[in-house]
DNA sequence: TTGTACGCGTTATCAT
DNA sequence: ATGATAACGCGTACAA
């Protein structure tokens, strides 16, 4: 009784289909064609039923159809730092592609300590599936989703598990391409701006960096380790600067490189004349006319692009072998190189 | 048969309660009971039973859990404007919040096209709120959510409906104190960059601005239509620059100022010696030091903070009245003023 | 402390 | 074309 009270009053009931039917005075199956594309049922009975169901605000409750079998349509993200720009970049850009295939993202923030709990609890859900974007989820939670068997799309790492495909950029390709364009340009004392050491992104970038420097009989003469961060670029070669006679800053990321650029103006230093600042990611900001930086493309659109092929093929097919797309990342020449 | 082939063949089934309950030797309740915090069960078999799922790969489906009756711990997140700096960074803290109170944020963009129909699609989920950043969410729309009867939260934009409750800045105010701090300082000659006229954000900040002017016998001498973007403010404030004398440019948002404030030094306008460039909402970019921009704080932690506060006590009482908290904005003195 | 039985709202299947 | 009925996986009131 008590219960029965607390119910009505505190939490208006949502609309069923049985109500609906009631109203309309037929039954609750039809209620459900009603609102189902391609089964029978007489059009105006349709109509009708839709007119009630809209006048009593009856919406189709997709827990209780995804629970009947069918799919959830509910895909997690896992985004390694939404305080990075590329990775929001990346993030709204998928947002949209998922909106637009009616998935639904849930959204969880990589860059809080409670993230383990997060993936847990979320996995209750039975997931059309996972998306990781870069970033550092444990192995240990990666084989907990493929037992769990929810399909996994990684970007930015590659994981090495059934089930799981993925989508990276040749990180060492690109900054090869950089490289090279720098020493071509006669470019000799290079110093290199680092990101988590831990970050494949970062490591990758910084071997093809060191590899060209090899071939051409050049060494890198000084790195620091940044963040992936503007700020932490900034103090990484406000250091890196102070510290050595530089003719080339190969930064691993845009954000870096950004403050790389604010650092350098602020002693002084004539960019691209004295010194070159080179991004690796090319993200929106990169193009703004203040900074107008030379940069390495890891085009955002085309990852997630496979990111939700991947996706697609994983849907009509669970049980198709793992695949990993690289994607090839180019220079974009602008104003300080 | 074939159908039955194709299921188990198509898609791994999830591991149910009653799988566990086989494989330990007791009753499906046991299992359930083994997950749910404060019930009856032997700790020695508690403990037994959630071995065994740990091994098996076992989660409680939030889905059924859900439909029980219970919550489904679903929120739905609609942003205007995933592409907006403040936007993004509101999301980010929400997201955060959000993870850490056990709820998860269903993101849809606003930016996009098909967002009503997403909007629709995402409501056939028994949510346990809806929340709005900012935007241009139909009203139409609107009224269906409070139908439902999904509590709503809206951010940035006053929404007069039973059941909706708001967070809102201050917007004229915030305008006002900027606009003293200018003519305080002598500055005469006032040009102000807008935002897109629907928005109250960006008209409300106009008027705040106009009615010091008036009480200083100053009158606004130019203005231009914005986008709350920084091409967009690039591109204005060139236009507003280039036909007028200003000492002083009040923008409709960070991204409009940082916009304006490249342009500014484009043309060789010191700033702040000879103009003044503001802001508004203390985005973190206006923090770097390229920029040190002068700005309205719009504060994004507290919005946060107020909306997931409104959020809970709307969970606990459904029926309460609906309530409007206005966010009071504070001048930040920093580099261009 | 544990098991049985029911209901949550839907869709698919089977009759009619 | 339509209505009855059986799952879907879970929590929990009730019985033991």
């Amino acid at each position: 009784m008590i219960d029965e009270k607390d119910i009505s009053i505190k939490r208006p009931r949502r609309v069923t289909a049985q109500t609906v039917a009631d109203a309309a005075g037929v039954s609750r199956s039809s209620v459900s064609r009603a609102f189902t594309p391609g089964t029978y049922l007489d059009a105006d009975k349709r109509k009708r039923i839709r007119e009630v169901a809209a006048r009593m605000g009856y919406q189709p409750n997709a827990l209780a159809a995804g629970l009947k079998g069918g799919r959830s349509h509910l895909v997690a993200v896992f985004v390694g730092n939404m305080r990075s720009a590329y990775d929001t970049e990346f993030v709204t850009a998928l947002v949209g592609e998922l909106n637009a295939l009616n998935k639904w993202p849930i959204l969880i923030d990589g860059g809080d300590q409670s993230t383990e709990r997060a993936i847990h609890q979320v996995l209750r859900y039975p997931l059309d599936a996972l998306i990781l974007r870069g970033g550092s989820m444990q192995s240990e939670l990666v084989t907990q989703c493929s037992k769990i068997g929810v399909p996994m799309i990684s970007s930015g790492r590659i994981v090495e598990a059934r089930g799981v495909d993925n989508v990276c950029c040749r990180n060492a390709e690109g900054a090869r391409i950089a490289a090279r364009v720098l020493v071509d340009a006669g470019r000799t004392r290079f110093g290199f701006v680092a990101g988590p050491e831990k970050l494949s992104s970062s490591s990758g970038r910084r071997s093809g960096l060191v590899e060209v420097l090899d071939q051409a009989g050049l060494t890198l003469i000084a790195e620091a380790k940044g963040e992936f961060t503007v700020e932490a670029g900034f103090n990484a070669a406000k250091k890196l600067l102070r510290e050595n006679t530089l003719d080339a800053l190969v930064c691993a990321n845009d954000a870096s490189a950004i403050g790389a650029l604010t650092a350098a103006r602020e002693m002084g230093i004539a960019v691209p004349e004295s010194l070159s600042v080179v991004g690796f990611d090319d993200i929106e900001m990169a193009r703004w006319p203040t900074f107008d930086l030379s940069t390495v493309c890891n085009p955002v659109d085309e990852a997630v692009e496979r990111v939700i092929w991947l996706l697609d093929q994983r849907l009509t097919n669970p049980n198709k072998a793992s695949e990993t797309i690289l994607i090839d990342p180019y220079f974009v020449p602008r104003g300080t190189h």
